[in-house]
DNA sequence: CGTCGCATTGATGGAGGTCAAAGAGTGTGG
DNA sequence: CCACACTCTTTGACCTCCATCAATGCGACG
């Protein structure tokens, strides 16, 4: 279902991106005037399925979403978590076919860009394409980070890691509360993301709450010790690249 | 040491970039004309640093190279494995301090481009752009499976997976004959690469060598059923994205 | 011919998986 | 307002895959 939202529904994207890349105001009202479609979609709904052609890109503007794949004995992994602002396939505006799917967390809304438009805004803007292609080189830098994460720590460090991770990425976007967030996420789906069983993530999350690390009040997160988090998370905020991006302009 | 190498040098990068995206022969020129400097490493060469400033892009010519981070704890977790035409840190050119190190694997010639000098051919030149980004979009999806590798996949399927990338990507780039190629990794590394021990990825490939799914002969790798490989390393290349990506032009 | 890095093999242990059941929170319909 | 249904969380018992530790083998190279 389209539906009018008031003022500038696009403003969390512009925002964002202005954080990563310098964007003259000529540059933001292009991409405000972005076309688009807006839609207020239920938790658990499909954005797109591996396999798909590729049409157009999801981009959250309220809500919870995450990347995944199935691998061919069923196992679910989640390669990725957005918030939002954050386009959730970017890649769909170039590459031809889905290689993931995407589906939503929580109730959300999003903004629906038509390949081709994207497309046509980046090959006249440069500081436009800039500012995308940093966005898709810090997504890639989360990437590896996890890889690092399934791959090499214990499972105590990975959800501690994965929470920090949202926490700062939440902060950046201004959608904390101090050390609090919303995380509607499951414990299967936390463990479909750090590699790791539901039973598992239960364990440890009861560790780190009983260790006064977290606390936990229904499905928000409250990290009670940040010193000790990171520690423990072996996390080093410096992939994020949240420190200003903005060098000379182009 | 810089030195001359006849012709064109950066012919492979080239080559790589105009089978992920349609370039003209102008772009393919700026792109020729891209300043650099040439320099042959020995292995084990660190190229870049976690921690360092960019300064400059690492293009591969020759040679096999790799990105790693390591844990707080120590560990080695190999994020991702180059081969000759490929950028192995792209992100230097946008991002300010890198997140993670690359050193070769094997002697290998490199073109150094400094950081501007791309900054300026991707702001005048949409195209390229486009194709640098369909680049790193690739790496992403690269990035993604291995998350999924690590996270999701029993240890015969990890080893099998990542042998099967390889192949295809080497045979993508010319560089091997039938199934079999060069593969200059200590076990040490391939564990690295796909979150094991060495004496866990030394059994996985007795294993599949006994069973008749690869020969091994020095450093080299021969896939001897590729439909088997396939199976067991739950292999599924389009996350490589080779199909042919050249849509009508811009 | 020694030595150095890497591969190979065996023995043992533990982190985390699996299986199963009970508990808790939330929504719904009678 | 309660009963029950459904999903998610929590907990316990047991087991397996892979890590760890420790030798030994072996090929390349000075």
């Amino acid at each position: 279902m389209s539906l009018k939202l008031i003022g500038r529904p696009l403003a969390p994207l512009v925002e964002r991106l202005a954080r990563l890349s310098s964007l003259d105001d000529a540059d933001r009202e292009k991409l405000m005037a972005l076309p688009h479609t807006l839609r207020t979609v239920g938790p658990s709904t499909h954005l797109v399925r591996d396999g798909d052609r590729a049409e157009a890109c999801w981009l959250l503007l309220s809500g919870f979403a995450y990347r995944y794949k199935i691998t061919g004995e069923g196992a679910r992994q989640i390669v990725s978590i957005h918030i939002p602002g954050e386009f959730v396939d970017l890649q769909n505006s170039l590459l031809t076919v889905a290689d993931h799917s995407v589906q939503t967390l929580s109730e959300a809304e999003v903004a629906v860009v038509p390949r081709q438009a994207l497309r046509d805004l980046v090959l006249a803007n440069p500081a436009i394409a800039r500012a995308l292609w940093v966005d898709t080189l810090i997504d890639a830098s989360i990437f590896r980070e996890w890889v690092v994460n399934v791959g090499r720590r214990h499972s105590r460090a990975r959800v501690a890691h994965l929470l920090c991770e949202l926490c700062l990425r939440l902060e950046a976007a201004g959608l904390s509360r101090g050390r609090r967030y919303e995380l509607p996420m499951t414990q299967e789906q936390l463990a479909d993301a750090v590699g790791l069983t539901s039973v598992h993530v239960n364990r440890v999350l009861k560790q780190l709450a009983e260790e006064g690390l977290i606390r936990r009040d229904r499905r928000s997160i409250i990290i009670e010790d940040w010193n000790r988090m990171r520690d423990t998370g072996d996390f080093n905020e410096r992939y994020l690249h949240h420190d200003p991006q903005r060098l000379a302009a182009p």
